[in-house]
DNA sequence: CAAATAAAAGTGAATGTTCATTCTTTTTTA
DNA sequence: TAAAAAAGAATGAACATTCACTTTTATTTG
């Protein structure tokens, strides 16, 4: 029993970075089942044991993958921490994690920016931003973080590293600890007061 | 003769708007030629008169897009200008560009968020925006902006106006004339030394 | 200038391939 | 030895592209 499921588990967590790698690399429908079975060295017909069908292995990898991206971001994050403090380390962490989970921080941004994952799936995966929420609330209250809305806050602050991560992938510069300092100085002299 | 000609530039420009209408609806594999030849009233067969094969139809898409909004940004834009002044004229003609020509805009977004386009047509694409490159070196040399890589000036200063522009069109919220303002200011505090 | 003809543009229906999904059989696990 | 998991091959639909034909436009010629 024990070991039957952790078979299980192997071979989903397998597929679904498959998914991932190919996704990434030809888009999600020039992507063939019968290519993401062999990646996961798995057959075609067992994909269909683990999933409905391929638009749900798309929306459960995108599910799975933003969860591990949330769960690194606020990873060491306390409610303690004064607003400046808590912002730093978030956004160091979603750094961190775009340089180096780089394959699941492209699959996010594609998925964010096609038609490619059904709305109930995407809503899903947002719900995880909560404490980031909680946190400009409180910035907020305090009079540090400009009193603007947190799609823009998230616009300014946050979503450039995608921008700098996609152009890192796609060879034109490279993202080194210096120009993570001077990122994150431009995040945050964005959205403080 | 300057009535074929006309009629011919009518027909690739049909086949065109089809061809960002669609893909912004369902993703570029996800769309068949056959739709985008009825969206654009012509026979599966006359989209080949046009264009060598769907890579082809969309690579000219994407070139054909981005030089209008490379156009829309600098319209009106003078060397004369100063840096900040120049800045807030060019900014505001994209933020103006993303959410009237929004189809435009999301397409634009859509390719340059996913392996669709092929990379000589994405090379082409980024040349047109050297006037932007421009000013941002006479900021810099006049002590105005940060002296920061261009990849992250238009990270912070540019790119955050795509998120918006989706957040808006998945219908989350509005980008009113409060916001745009809100959101220039943002912009030019990240940027500004 | 009009009739005749050549050339170009356009078409709907085939063609052949690719691929998601299912079916039947085999292997593994309990 | 029964049930679950997995496999490979089969199925049928969808689709990019081509083909053979028609219509429109341009050019030539009497």
């Amino acid at each position: 029993m024990m070991a039957k499921l952790q078979k299980s588990i192997d071979k989903r967590n397998a597929l679904i970075n498959a998914t991932i790698a190919l996704v990434n690399n030809a888009g999600f429908h020039a992507t063939p089942m019968s290519k993401i079975a062999k990646l996961a060295n798995v057959s075609p017909a067992t994909i269909y044991l683990y999933f409905e069908n391929k638009q749900d292995l798309v929306n459960k990898t995108y599910i799975d993958v933003k969860a591990q991206y949330t769960a690194y971001a606020f990873k060491g994050y306390e409610e303690s921490m004064s607003v400046e403090e808590g912002f730093e380390h978030i956004w160091k962490r979603i750094a961190d994690f775009k340089l180096n989970a780089s394959e699941s921080a492209m699959f996010l941004s594609q998925c964010d920016n096609t038609p490619i994952i059904d709305e109930p799936s995407l809503q899903e995966g947002i719900k995880h931003l909560q404490p980031l929420l909680d946190l400009w609330k409180r910035g907020k209250d305090e009079g540090i973080i400009k009193p603007i809305s947190d799609y823009l806050l998230y616009a300014y602050a946050i979503n450039p590293l995608s921008f700098l991560m996609m152009a890192q992938k796609r060879g034109s510069f490279k993202l080194d600890e210096k120009q993570i300092e001077e990122a994150y100085e431009a995040a945050w002299s964005s959205i403080k007061k």
